[in-house]
Formats: structure tokens, sequence, C-alpha cells
DNA sequence: GTGAAAGCGCTAACAG
DNA sequence: CTGTTAGCGCTTTCAC
């Protein structure tokens, strides 16, 4: 096969007998031409093969139609459905999602360069770590950000964020209810926002109830560092009521702990609550009790802030909190007294 | 805030009394300029916050740097891991992963136009349902395609691909040693080139045992559509011994079926096999047995084959098949007679 | 090693 | 409604 010259709108204007803007023209929407030329330039592109070149477009509108996702590799069982969601609603408007993950190799300094230098139209951060530096630099660079499960009040960016407040305090509520006495809180890591605030959150509520100097041990959002974790604990303490894990992996990993090498039974032996509503915490042999995310909302909010704030620059920031689903499972002991 | 216009290698060239071509030779890897120049065009570049515009560079050099990864909405629970591996491969090679999602709204030809539009270097579909056309298509615009899991042996793509054929095998071979009589076959959507094959070799592989006819039924990939289809299936059929499910989600999914609304339990009273190798399916309280599939080494095959082909367009296209891991769990009853 | 000049393929005024 | 004319910000010869 040989590799063809790829065809521009020179091409086909000259082949249509029209001018190249009149080609330019029929293929940006919302332009008058007369039905002729438009029939006829349509027909010589088609048959040359012609597709307007979108980056050309980009380098002139200064607009490259396209946003940057930014997810750390720390995989929280959410982000695909995330991911797929932010995907779906940014399609429907337009724009393509440039995929961008953080990991050991790759810091949030280098994903910065290469955004600047994409050109991207905005950014919405996944539950990174961003501190006021960041923030400020994109700020600088005329980039809108929307910053997705993270507050981020005392900065100037949007973000949207899952009400983890009332989440935990649905959770403790419940265990309070059901007269659990000792605590144990299986964190996510230190340096994830998520994590801190959800740690943090908990504590305040338990105190709230009396409960003070509820041990903390952490763990890397996943199964397996939860079951490390927690056996490490057990080994060394007595065990508690009831877990409050910082997800659902986390809460998954507590009970198959305990069960596996500890021999306790959930909820009979112990209690475990989770967060984020995944699947995998419904499945039958768990049925972990613990707040959904809503995250059709949370992923519209986010697009629909982050388009706002690319055509409208200048619009004040804003702070969308929404409120998950308390779900009842089976991981909590029903008892009343 | 004031909006500033963006700085471009020209304003950096005058405030740094240099050619504008200077300052585009220190941001190119690999030319030659004289440490004096370099220094000075470093600072002011630095100084007036000036980063290469890579959108203008793509235009000229003919190369978006991009690659399309194209994924079907359906959600395989691979397809995370599978992305982030991607991202991570192509991210070492300095291209940047540009994401489409093929759903009920976007098809493929939609999916095809914004590919040609977007310039991208390569794309790398991951199980979605091209035929001939579509890669003819894509050859015509000279855009390498990998295909990931999926065989394309009749066509002039690459592709990569776990060996289906080998895991069912050893999947059957268990059930069969282990004296199982009866089977029934959870297929992926008929619309699914892996589930299709996936489906037909397990029936070839029970044929050659001397079982045929064995009956077949359909579900979504996912959990609930699992449940849904074994269910309909009980209420009229006898239960087989063994079901042999597209994926470790279907598998749960019968796994839980039988448990909560047939009375049944896996392994005593029904067998179950998976495949992918997913975290759900190790589970303590699931423990599929399953093939894994080498999911890093079928990412970075995928990458490495694009590249190639994106570097030398007339290699011939190479078909790469890497064996799973036959993962014994205990959802497989271990009688041997 | 450096600078001048010519595009890459398109959009955006502006006349006609 | 149509064509002409400038660029967008960069890379790439090609002289010097």
């Amino acid at each position: 096969m040989v590799k063809q010259k790829r065809v521009t709108s020179y091409d086909v204007a000259r082949e249509a007998g029209v001018s190249q803007s009149a080609v330019s023209r029929v293929f940006r929407p919302g332009f008058s031409v007369s039905k002729k030329t438009r029939e006829k330039v349509l027909k010589t592109a088609n048959a040359m093969g012609y597709r307007p070149n979108a980056i050309a477009r980009m380098l002139i509108t200064q607009q490259s139609g396209m946003v940057a996702v930014i997810i750390s590799s720390r995989a929280n069982e959410n982000y695909p459905e995330v991911l797929s969601q932010l995907n779906k609603n940014l399609s429907e408007k337009n724009k393509k999602v440039l995929l961008f993950t953080l990991d050991d190799s790759a810091g949030l300094d280098d994903v910065m360069e290469q955004i600047w230098t994409f050109q991207v139209d905005g950014v919405i951060a996944l539950a990174a770590h961003f501190d006021h530096t960041n923030l400020e630099q994109f700020a600088n660079h005329n980039v809108p950000v929307v910053l997705y499960n993270r507050h981020a009040p005392e900065a100037n960016a949007n973000s949207v964020c899952c009400n983890h407040d009332k989440g935990i305090k649905q959770l403790v509520d419940k265990l309070i209810e059901t007269k659990h006495k000792s605590f144990l809180i299986l964190s996510g890591p230190e340096d994830s926002d998520v994590a801190n605030e959800r740690r943090e959150v908990a504590i305040d509520k338990l105190k709230y109830y009396g409960i003070a100097d509820v041990p903390v041990i952490y763990g890397d959002y996943n199964y397996h560092d939860a079951r490390h974790s927690f056996s490490q604990w057990a080994k060394d303490n007595p065990l508690p009521d009831a877990v409050i894990a910082a997800n659902d992996i986390m809460a998954i990993g507590v009970i198959d702990e305990a069960r596996e090498n500890l021999n306790l039974s959930t909820p009979e032996d112990l209690s475990v609550v989770g967060f984020d509503g995944v699947l995998a915490a419904s499945l039958f042999n768990y049925q972990i009790t613990t707040v959904k995310q809503p995250l059709e909302q949370l992923t519209k909010a986010a697009v629909d802030m982050l388009l706002e704030r690319i055509e409208n620059p200048d619009s004040s920031p804003e702070s969308r909190v929404l409120s998950g689903t308390f779900i009842e499972g089976q991981s909590v002991k029903p008892r009343t007294r």
C-alpha cells in the first residue's frame, strides 16, 4: 500500500472548484453555505477521504477541545466507573479526555508540564493530592480545574465532593445504635485527602459519643494492604467490636483476614463498615454496611462545573457537596443492648 | 486576575536576544546549542512561564504523540487495570492516551471519525467488535491498530491476546478430572468476540470428552445479568454439576444466585469456574477456580507492537498470544469418583 | 552554532 | 453567500 499524503481542505477545494474557506465552512457547525456548494464539497470530500484536521483547528482557535483527567494510580475501586462516566459526560459536550496517571514515576510536576504543553481546556483531578501551589499554577496558566472528591474551600478551584461527613456520621450512628463500644479505624493512606477526611470525621463523631482515643491503623486503599495492616494490629491488641474502614475494599480485607486467620465471623464477632458502595460490597457473601457514592451526579456535576468555568473563566469558584446513600448490609451486628 | 496572552517562542526569543529558532532548539532533545545560549533561553523562558505548544508541534511534525484507546462501556472488570497499565507503558514512550468509549450513543463510526480528526499516531482497541471493514478503514487512513484480546488472523492488524483456548482447556480438564458430568455454559454477550471465543472453545473441549449439546445461556458480562440469566434458566431446567462462566464476575453471580435463591452451596452442590483472575475472584468467600490473564505482559506487548508499527508502518502484522495462569480455587467440587 | 524564511492545515476577519 | 488574506506557534531547510 502506498503511503498517501493526507488530503487537506485545499485539495478538496481545488477538486470541487470552490475556495478553501468554502470547504472549511461546510465542516463547521452553524455556518451558512448554499445547499449547492455544501453538497458539492461534501461529495468530493467523501470521495477523497478528507477529514478536517483537529490539530490545525486547535492551533488557531486556541482551544484543544481536550480535558485532562488526572487519576492516581492508587487504585480506588471507584475510579474505573468514574472515569467512564466522566468520559461519557465530556463526550456529550464534545470534549475529549486526555488521560494522565499519577504514580511514583510521574509526579504531579511532570504531569503539570505536560498539561501546559498540551493546551488542555481544563482539568478534572480525581482525588489526587493538590496543594495551594499547584492550584495557583493552574490559575496562573488559566487552566480551569475541578477537584473530584476533595474539598478545597480555601483555594480558587471548583470542587465536587461526596458528603463524607454525613456518610460517616450515618455509619457511626448505626454502630452506636447497635451498642458497639470499642472501635478501630482503618484509614486510607496518609497522603490521601479523602482518607484523611474520612478518618478525622470518624474520630470526631466517635468523640461526640464520648469515645476517645480510638486506635487508627493505615493501609493503602486496597485489599491486601488492609488484610496486612489488620493482622499486624490484631497480633498485639485486643479486638474491637467494630472496624470503620476507609472504603469497601479495605472492609472486605478486614472481614477476610478476620475469618481466615483469626477465625472470627462478621458480623457475629466483628462488625465492619465500609464506604463507597462498590459492587464487591454488595456481593451476597459480604453485604457490607456502607455509604454509596452518587457517582452519576458527582461526575455530571464535575463536568458541568468544568465547562461552565471554561466558558466563563471569571465565574467564582464553587463547591458542590452531594450526599451518598446509606446502605444497610449485614456486616454490623444488630444487637440493641 | 488579568487574562494574559500565552507566551510564545518569539516572546522568549525577543526577551533573551536570540532568534526564535534558537529557542525552539533549546526545547528539542538532541539539538546542539551553545551552553551560553541554552542557559540564557532557559532562564528567560522560565521567568516568562514559557512552555512549548504541543499543538503547533503536532501540526508541523505530523505526529500528534497521542494514542487512541478505545474501550467498550461494557464493563469488563479488567479494563480499569488494563487501561492504567497501558497508560503507564505509553507514557514511558512519550505517548499520551486519548480515551474513547464505545457505547450505545457513540458507535464505532463516530469514534472512527474522531480518530481521523485527531490525527492519533495509533489505536489500541480493547475487545471492541471490529470487523474487516473497520480494519480496512484504519489501514486506508494509515493508522496502526493493535487489537487487545481479540484474534484477527485474517486481517491486516496486530493483535495481542490471552490464550483462551489453553485456559479454557485447563478449566474443562479440571472439571472432567473431578468427575463432573453435566454442564452449563454461561456465555458473555453474543456481540463480544472474546465471549464467543471462550464459549466455542468450551463447547469444543467438552465435545472432545464426549459431552455434547451442552446448554448455553447468555449474560452481559456483569454480576446482575449473570444472576438473572442463571435464575431464569434454573426455573425450567435441571441443575448441572458445573457452570462454566465467561468471566469471574459472572461466576460470582452464579454462586450468589445459587446460594441466595436456590439454596445451593458452591462447590458442594454446584461447581463454578470463571476466567480473568480479577480481585473479586480471590476473595476468601469466593476463591473461584479461574485463569488469570497476564495483564502486564499483555499490555506491554500491545504497546510495544503499536510503537513498532508506528515507527515502521510496513512491518508485517503480528499476533501475540500469551498464556494465563491456572488458579485452583475452591469453587470446584474435589470429588475424584 | 545561529538566524531568516517558508510552511503545517486550518479559522477568522474582511471585502466583494 | 463566497473568496482573499492573514495569521495560530512551531519545526525545518538553508545560508551564513
